[in-house]
RNA sequence: GGGUGAUUAGCUCAGUGGUAGAGCGCUUCGUUCACAUCGAAGAUGUCAGAAGUUCGAAUCUUCUAUCACCCA
């Protein structure tokens, strides 16, 4: 066979992973031994939205190298594949696409008709990550592939699997165990998609900002004596003030101010706090006061150490307001518009100012239907609405003022002014102006919607973290679950024992939408049927109605996995309502409103007909679903088979590792190691193996709008996926980005080509293809090679096992090109082509099995040209792929082949650096002479002097009492050698040569004698580094005395 | 503001107490029968700075500077 000179990954590539598809060599199981271990791995589910992005290729490289690595050991591995469904990413495609075909929105659609569009979608396109990873190589088992809407109500034929179902039932165990609660909190909200969003899919960018500056009146014209001081307390500045003056970046928000909060231990605030004071804005006659309160969350040193508290629309100030019971008034709807909805400005703003006056108190859900939005503003953009805010405060003289030249203006500052008091400026000329600093502020953004996300006050249910943490944390800190690298830990650690509420709904139609039926809160326990015949006429019904109060404001609901599981409950809530209407039939409507009229109807129908059997209990769906990280959250079990208890949970779970990137430690592997507890009460995974990002090479973090992405996928079509494989894998120390560059990957994909020649020249000479028997030469040569690639393979398990990918692919690397092509395969030549048939036959049996221990351990990092050369050096029993990882160590080590191997490589080197130095033409042979060597060295010589003379281009070795004259000398390890050059050596040249070595050597063994002759060194050093330092000062005195002797000689010629 | 980390060759980075390393790049040489996607040789460092612990510090401690990321 004839090999061409370079891989072609294009070609193999494709047919290699088929031809591993077709023989199922990825099934769970596939390759394991009888009894094996097990070892397991869940991918971190892409999106199904999603395409193939570095940070996938990094991650799922290391998983494939633990996957493959593992099932060559002969252990019974899982690679589970699967998508989670991405809510609002998907359903932003989607919407999108509709768009573009033809304009119907998801509304106008409806919810059935647009999920089936939704699963239309995923159908066509869901697939595209998973043919992207099969390119990378990725040795999953698509069999399995699992999806997190799989099994939900409306999934066509394919879509069959139970993941639904098991979210259904976490939810619903969950709920009945109290674990999962509905609330009125603060969450993110995206104005865009009218939808809570997570954290995570919030972008904090830094935008050009505006500070305001605005004056709080004091009520009642109420004054006081502000003075500043110096931190020695001397007095900076002292003036009467009937005004506190705060700052705010977002002045809209001021109208749902609840409070004015200082430092407790400010003193310049000290003589108001427990006062009120005016908010600046809103109609004259209905101004709203607050409190003047203490808080440990301002900061006194920064702007004027006075903070405006807005329960509803800030996250800070909702912990402030919790804290000190202040009413949360939110201000805008669901598209963050200024609200419109309620009663007109001048009723809620008395409302609200009899609680500032603390005359009355209002729940949370009252102070939320509390619109405090003056007329003028309801219904404006938020952003419309901060303006006229401004407007309205700056026109009645209450927005501080500063000189036109104040630099905190933004502007060109003419003189600049030290700043006081957080910067107000008290000097009083004619040309002042309204402070308004121009600062850049950390603004959040929808990463899918791009807008401003506003904190937002609203109804959504969560999980009662607390309660579900503790074993989540216990398991990290006993050790029952190891995160790598261990700082990743602290991470960890630190977010759970700060742990938040985790609010779980989310108002799109794209998810599991939750278990949970309301219905109209009925109930008349009061009412006497007078008649007693079980029937209501007219009079009754409309005494039930309007005297009892039969149907309440709030609503009452249940859960379960289904309409039918809800129906008992709904009717005992019917219990304490007279007959027949405590047995009104239980259905089901689309929303509250249709609930209503039903009831409505169905009461008004039974009055006309008296026909019981007509009377209906309408309760409605809850519309809302789960956050896609719920589902995630379940991802071990899920993709498992659980709630039944398969074979495969039985084996693979608690999965082995899990590898994933450091930004979702929080959302996605604390919900799991939390939901994996609460579910089933066992940890999810032994090790969590937590990577860092993909950057290029300059650093930036990789964005499209910056434009330097690189696509894995078109340096898979340049490079190849070995290349670009081994280049993530060497670059992977443990916690540290990656800058990835081009020409790194170039210089990897060399490295593939080394190989492939390396294996093309042992094909040339009948060297591939061994049997896999150890051999057990006699050449030193040989003998030597096999030790290294006993030490490799120690070296590789070692990194591997501690997930040291980069010192696996390092150490690979310096083994294949810098031992085996480098050296063996030099070496091998003379043996090879000799006439000393054993030797050759020897030789060619090491050299089949040195090159198949490449292919072997390399295989993991280069799956394709590993396999592709496996197929072509020889016949196999099986593919490369299952083919078995050596367990060989350091019993193949022969410390004398080692020696010797290492003395002749060195002899060889500096032979090859004296020529190159002195000008010696590449192709002329040049005599050795040798004055001085030990009997050892003769017998190494000896034994490797066809590979001395053929590498070092040595025409003859001659054995001389004295260096000739005008020869360059050469000493390596006591023995001394020369090449007699003259005629050919530069005098001056080589005495330069000389006397840098010694003055390199001279300042070694200045270090050297320095420590042996510190008394407290031989003392308390290890007895083994003082003697390797006397060896190694030994070895240097020789050396510089043989090239003082030359440097002599030298001299005496001139 | 809080936390975590980084700072080592021109660049990208290894190196967790025992004489500073790799890859890439650079310079010179090379059409040697595996490979020019190659080979040979070479140059390049106050290990950010300061102080300390130690017989010995790139490595441990403290401080400083700069940068990055996460959380507010």
């Amino acid at each position: 066979m004839a090999m061409d000179k370079t891989f072609d990954a294009k070609d193999a590539e494709p047919r290699l992973y088929a031809k591993w598809e077709e023989a199922g060599a990825f099934r769970a199981g596939a390759n394991a031994r009888p009894g094996a271990e097990t070892f397991s791995i869940m991918i971190p589910p892409p999106n199904v939205t999603g395409s193939l992005h570095m940070g996938h290729a990094f991650n799922n490289t290391l998983q494939d190298i633990l996957v493959r690595w593992h099932r060559m050991r002969g252990h019974d591995t899982l690679w589970q594949p699967g998508q989670d469904h991405a809510g609002i990413a998907t359903q932003m495609v989607v919407e999108r696409e509709l768009a573009k075909e033809g304009n119907v929105t998801r509304r106008e659609m409806g919810r059935e008709a647009f999920l089936e569009k939704v699963w239309e979608w995923k159908s066509q396109s869901g697939g595209t990550i998973m043919s992207q990873l099969r390119r990378l190589g990725a040795s999953l088992d698509w069999s399995r592939n699992a999806f997190t809407m799989s099994g939900a109500p409306g999934a066509p034929a394919g879509e069959e699997g139970n993941f639904h179902d098991a979210v259904i039932k976490v939810f619903v165990d969950m709920y009945e165990k109290g674990l999962i609660y509905r609330g009125k909190r603060l969450v993110n909200w995206d104005p865009h998609f009218e939808t809570a969003i997570s954290d995570l899919e919030v972008e904090n960018v830094e935008t050009p900002g505006h500070m305001w500056h605005f004056k709080y009146p004091l009520a009642g014209g109420a004054t006081y004596t502000y003075v500043e001081k110096d931190e020695e307390g001397n007095v900076l500045f002292e003036e009467e003030r009937d005004y506190i003056s705060i700052a705010t970046t977002r002045p809209e928000t001021m109208l749902g101010d609840g409070a004015v909060a200082v430092h407790p231990s400010d003193e310049r605030y000290a003589p108001i706090v427990g006062q009120l004071c005016e908010i600046p804005v809103g109609p004259k006659e209905h101004r709203r006061l607050i409190p003047i309160i203490t808080d440990e969350y301002p900061d006194p040193s920064f702007g004027s150490g006075a903070v405006k508290i807005t329960g509803a629309h800030d996250f800070n100030d909702y912990q402030v307001a919790r804290r000190g019971g202040i009413p949360m008034y939110r201000l805008m709807d669901t598209t963050g518009t200024m609200r419109s909805d309620g009663k007109p400005y001048a009723e809620a703003a008395e409302t609200a100012l009899e609680v500032a006056r603390g005359e009355r108190s209002l729940s949370v859900d009252e102070a939320d239907a509390i619109n405090l939005v003056p007329d003028d503003l309801r219904g404006l953009d938020r952003f419309e609405a901060r303006e006229r805010v401004v407007e309205q405060i700056t026109a009645e003289g209450l927005a501080v003022m500063t000189q036109e030249s104040d630099p905190r203006l933004g502007k060109a500052a003419r003189t600049p002014l030290a700043p006081e008091e957080g910067g107000e400026d008290r000097v009083e000329e004619e040309s002042l102006v309204p402070l308004v600093e121009a600062k850049p502020i950390m603004q959040p953004f929808g990463d899918r919607s791009k807008v401003v996300i506003e904190p937002m006050l609203t109804d959504q249910w969560f999980v009662d973290t607390d309660k579900i943490v503790g074993p989540a944390l216990d398991a990290v800190r006993n050790g029952d679950t190891r995160i790598l690298p261990e700082r990743d830990a602290k991470v960890y650690f630190h977010w759970l024992e700060n742990i938040e509420p985790w609010c779980i709904s989310r108002q799109l139609w794209w998810g599991h939408q939750i278990p949970v039926w309301y219905g109209l809160d009925l109930s008349a326990p009061d009412f006497r049927d007078q008649e007693g015949d079980g029937a209501l006429d007219a009079v009754e019904l409309g005494e039930l109605l309007i005297k009892d109060h039969m149907v309440h404001a709030g609503e009452v609901h249940h859960c379960a996995a289904d309409f039918e599981g809800v129906v008992d409950a709904f009717r005992l809530e019917l219990a304490d309502t007279p007959t027949p209407i405590d047995h009104a039939r239980v259905i089901e409507v689309e929303d509250k409103a249709a609930a209503i009229h039903a009831l409505a109807e169905s009461l008004a129908q039974y009055n006309v007909t008296q026909d019981p059997t007509q009377l209906v209990y309408p309760v409605w769906r809850d519309p809302d679903v789960l956050d896609t990280w719920f589902s995630s959250g379940l991802w071990p079990i899920g993709t498992l088979g659980w709630p039944e208890q398969t074979p495969e949970l039985q084996k693979y779970f608690p999965t082995s590792v899990l590898i994933t990137g450091f930004d979702i430690i929080f959302f996605w592997v604390a919900r799991m190691m939390m939901m994996q507890y609460a579910v089933v009460g066992e940890k999810p995974f032994d090790t969590v193996y937590v990577h860092a990002l993909v950057r290029d090479e300059k650093g930036k973090k990789m964005s499209k709008s910056l434009g330097n992405v690189l696509d894995p996928l078109e340096l898979i079509d340049e490079y190849g996926a070995d290349a670009v494989r081994f280049t993530l894998t060497a670059m992977a120390a443990m916690g540290r980005d990656l800058k990835l560059s081009t020409q790194r990957i170039a210089g990897y994909r060399n490295f593939g080509t080394k190989l492939w020649n390396a294996a093309r020249f042992a094909e040339m000479n009948e060297a591939a293809g061994s049997d896999g028997t150890v051999p057990q030469p006699t050449e030193t040569v040989n003998r030597w090679i096999v030790g290294e690639t006993a030490k490799v393979r120690e070296e590789v398990d070692a990194a591997l096992d501690a997930f040291r990918f980069d010192d696996a692919a390092n150490a690979l690397y310096r083994f294949v090109w810098g031992k085996v092509c480098d050296w063996y395969v030099e070496f091998s030549k003379p043996l090879l082509s000799g006439t000393d048939a054993s030797a050759q036959a020897e030789t060619r049996a090491t050299m089949a099995w040195v090159i198949d221990q490449c292919l072997l351990m390399l295989h993991p990092i280069m799956p394709f040209i590993t396999e592709e050369l496996w197929e072509g050096l020889g016949t196999r029993d099986k593919m490369l792929i299952h083919s078995d990882w050596p367990s060989y160590g350091a019993e193949l080590v022969d410390p004398a082949a080692d020696a010797e191997m290492n003395w002749v490589i060195q002899l060889i080197e500096e032979i090859r650096s004296v020529r190159a130095q002195m000008h010696v033409p590449a192709g002329l042979h040049v005599n050795l002479v040798v004055t001085d060597w030990t009997k050892d060295q003769k017998a190494a010589f000896a034994r490797n002097e066809a590979l001395i003379k053929r590498l070092a281009r040595v025409e003859a070795l001659e054995e001389a009492r004295a260096m000739p004259k005008g020869s360059a000398t050469i000493a390596v390890g006591g023995a001394s050698f020369g090449l007699p050059l003259e005629g050919i050596i530069d005098v001056a040249e080589e005495k330069a040569r000389l006397e840098k070595s010694l003055d390199k050597l001279a300042k070694d063994m200045r270090g050297l004698e320095g420590r042996l002759n510190n008394p407290k060194f031989v003392e308390s050093a290890p007895d083994d580094v003082v003697e390797e330092t006397r060896e190694l000062l030994t070895a240097k005195q020789e050396e510089a005395a043989a090239l003082q002797a030359a440097h002599a000689r030298l001299s005496e010629l001139g």
